[in-house]
DNA sequence: CAATATACCTCGTCTGTCAAGGTATATTTA
DNA sequence: TAAATATACCTTGACAGACGAGGTATATTG
């Protein structure tokens, strides 16, 4: 059992960040980081993800550099700005309180 | 401070389904409701609401009836089969699931 | 008698998700 | 050694649900 599209949509972009406050990281990764915390009930397609981080940066939320691996695929990292740090605690305000709102509504 | 839209999306049949348990009734009177229950955090629009109605009673969770108002503007009644009451209780499984692991993603 | 509340509805736009496709390098397997 | 798989990036176009803006009609209130 997997979580849906249409409930993880608007969540996104405050998973994205919530992992890149722990650590910078890069696409792949996180992705796969993602579905193992949550034994893949959580699972960001590509396309889902890569739309997400371009909303982020035009935001100012993130910020992106290349790795320097000498051996491998490149790796183009992410990292969280201060606006970002801002914008995901009222992501998680906000979520809080839909949380209370929908159980409230879902007896 | 009011749900949004995103957050919103995927649970509004939910939610009109878990007011309709309670008992029959009409758009209008619905909406009003869950504005109520909810102090105003949140809103069906209309167009959003007479949309979730459309596939729900598509899907067969709801039938649909004409209030015998002599007097006042009519009123479309909505009541929820057994079908819907089905639909409710997995609505409600993969909601509980969605909400602990957005948690455990959101930490 | 105009404004507001009750009550219904539709059309078209917007936005986030995702299927499907692509590129390139490294490792494993047959 | 050739093919398959894993790592890593990306884009395009389709789809679906929320909603703004608009419409209709009746009843009440100021």
């Amino acid at each position: 059992m997997s979580i849906t599209s249409d409930i993880l949509r608007g969540h996104t972009e405050a998973i994205i960040l919530s992992h890149l406050l722990e650590q910078d990281s890069y696409g792949y990764q996180i992705n796969k980081d993602i579905m193992k915390k949550t034994d893949n009930r959580c699972e960001l397609k590509e396309a889902t993800l890569y739309s997400a981080f371009r909303r982020l940066e035009q935001a100012g939320y993130i910020r992106t550099y290349w790795g320097d691996e000498t051996v491998g695929a490149r790796r183009r990292y992410y990292s969280i700005t201060e606006e970002g740090r801002l914008a995901y605690q009222a992501y998680k305000r906000d979520w809080e309180e839909a949380k209370a709102t929908i159980d409230q509504l879902l007896k």
